[in-house]
DNA sequence: AAGAGACTCAACCGCTGATTC
DNA sequence: AGAATCAGCGGTTGAGTCTCT
């Protein structure tokens, strides 16, 4: 855009520069060719295309040569790649791209080449122009980066990392960068958390528990986006003394597939618990370290003094950001029940993600324990029966195996699946049309997801994204919703429809409060489709939901 | 209407890895 | 093996445009 000043007068390209233009400053070049530097006029651009059309691209070095072109080789390649050659897109991003370009550089970064070569048309240049855009917005906005589905996403491979075994390269790799990226990561959990304590009641008191790895990063290299966009507002200062512990993902994922939330029934609550900043109220203990990286210096020993490692690191990877996502429907949130109920609900439900293969008695008492347990039993049975169905999300590590196309794409994600990326390849083809046909912009529907429980999921990332394949790629990914047991899931159990829906609604509203409820019944009036899977409509909302069902499973 | 600030985007810069000599 | 060159990538800059007050 601007710069058309150039455009008069360069019309006629100087291939034979005159002494004058050696002394132009828009000059540069060595005592034999003074290059042109700024906009580039039509001319310009025709020599070049003429230039490529009959040598092709590269070899770009040559085309000052052959054209009298003053550009040196470098800026010809910007030019054709950015602006000149065949079958650019341009214009404004779909939101169908825009929520594509998110998933993108949750997985990747600012890898804006390889996300650039996901989507057709469109250039690094402008992804990155878009990507930087969008982050001052959002950071003006408070709000974070990624919609809160992801940091789930993340949180669920970080559990089954750590059921796994607990560090493996990849995160040793994590903390490294963690390590490093301390500082701005500080700055970023605390600005989130420090700017809701006012409404959240639990708002993590632990410090030096510094976010991990694909958390903080990837926003940007300078680490002046945080991973919580903080709000610009100089009145929302916040607090430096603290952080909210999160999770860290880690390729384990594209092996193990998705939903590990509940799988792993090792105190997984706690984990969440953790993940939201609540954990460290409750447990201090090493458990809680297991995936948290620790920015204070190993030999201080003082867990409460935060020491940030002042090392100008260059972050990249992505930065999931969901603990401030939806603190404002924290805040409407009775005080955090006893997590050890929580506990004791995951603990005492087969997770949700193995329903079809494992119908746990309740080892609790309470309504919702009950419920749960029945819509279990129902589950597994049907299940087994109906041969799940070809979209769903609960595919288990054998069913990817069955899936060659999910196998290609694995095999393509080594190359870039970044150990510490916050999500690895999980595919779970469902689709979720809520979304399609929406001309929201993705920071929109990002916040309308937080309340209508869709989850963005992440497919296959190595795939180039069109129109035609974004409904798969923007699947979703219902997994850990208790919430949804009361609705959608019931759907899909036999249960939802008609009365027994409104019974369980009912239910929810009665047991849960009308808020609760209200987010529920949004959920649940989704399609089939999407009441198929299982997820959280927002983190916040995830902890509204597991604080609310350990309620009932304390008051059962 | 005017000014300030935000936004957008083209282009440049520096660096890195690959290739060639 | 090492230097030179090339291609590409990501970060940054800056000017025009837009929006808000």
């Amino acid at each position: 855009m601007g710069r058309v000043s150039n455009e008069i007068e360069d019309e006629v390209l100087p291939s034979d520069t005159s002494a004058a233009q050696l002394n132009d400053e828009s000059y540069e070049g060595s005592t034999s060719v003074v290059l042109k530097k700024g906009p580039w006029t039509s001319t310009e651009d025709d020599i070049l295309v003429d230039y490529v059309n009959k040598h092709g691209e590269g070899n770009w070095n040559a085309v000052q040569k052959h054209t009298g072109l003053l550009r040196c080789g470098k800026s010809c390649r910007l030019r054709w790649a950015n602006h000149l050659r065949p079958n650019l897109k341009k214009g404004a991003f779909t939101a169908e791209e825009e929520r594509f370009i998110a998933e993108l550089h949750a997985k990747m970064g600012n890898k804006w080449a390889r996300m650039a070569a996901h989507l057709p048309g469109r250039t690094d240049n402008e992804i990155k122009n878009y990507w930087n855009t969008r982050i001052k917005r959002r950071q003006r906005a408070g709000l974070p980066l990624y919609p809160p589905e992801m940091c789930l996403q993340d949180f669920q491979e970080n559990q089954r990392n750590q059921s796994n075994g607990g560090l493996n390269g990849g995160n040793k790799m994590h903390l490294d960068l963690l390590q490093k990226n301390s500082y701005g990561i500080h700055g970023a959990i605390f600005d989130s958390t420090k700017d809701n304590q006012g409404i959240l009641p639990y708002a993590p008191k632990f410090s030096d528990v510094s976010v991990c790895g694909n958390m903080l990063k990837g926003l940007d290299s300078s680490s002046q986006y945080c991973s919580v966009m903080p709000p610009a507002s100089p009145k929302n200062k916040r607090l430096r003394e603290s952080t909210i512990p999160t999770f860290h993902g880690s390729n384990d994922t594209k092996k193990n597939g998705l939903y590990p939330l509940c799988k792993n029934r090792d105190n997984n609550y706690d984990k969440i618990s953790q993940s939201f900043g609540m954990q460290a109220l409750l447990d201090p203990g090493p458990s809680l370290h297991n995936s948290m990286c620790y920015s204070h210096s190993p030999s201080n020993g003082n867990p409460s003094t935060s020491k940030p490692t002042f090392e100008a690191v260059k972050l990249e990877l992505p930065s999931l950001q969901y603990p401030e996502l939806h603190l404002g429907r924290w805040g409407t949130s009775p005080p955090p029940p006893l997590l050890e109920s929580v506990d004791d609900f995951f603990q005492s439900h087969t997770p949700i993600s193995t329903l079809e293969s494992d119908c746990s008695s309740p080892q609790n008492s309470g309504l919702l324990d009950a419920l749960l347990y029945q819509a279990k039993t129902l589950s597994s049975s049907r299940n087994h029966c109906s041969d799940k169905s070809s979209n769903s999300s609960t595919a288990t590590p054998g069913d990817r195996g069955d899936n060659s196309a999910l196998n290609v794409y694995e095999t393509e994600w080594e190359d870039y699946a970044d150990p510490v990326s916050p999500f690895g390849a999980t595919s779970i083809l469902n689709e979720c049309p809520d979304l399609r046909g929406s001309e929201n912009s993705l920071d929109e529907q990002l916040s309308l997801q937080t309340f209508t429980g869709n989850i963005p999921k992440l497919e296959f990332v190595d795939k180039v994204w069109t129109p035609d394949n974004e409904n798969q790629t923007l699947s979703f990914l219902n997994i850990n919703r208790p919430d949804l047991l009361f609705a959608s899931d019931w759907n899909d159990l036999g249960f939802g429809h008609g009365k027994n829906q409104a019974i369980t609604t009912d239910t929810t509203t009665t047991l849960l409060g009308e808020d609760f409820a209200a987010d529920h019944k949004h959920m649940t009036s989704g399609t089939s489709q999407s009441s198929q899977v299982w997820g959280f409509g927002s983190c916040a909302t995830a902890a509204n939901n597991m604080h609310a069902l350990c309620h009932l499973s304390d008051l059962g």
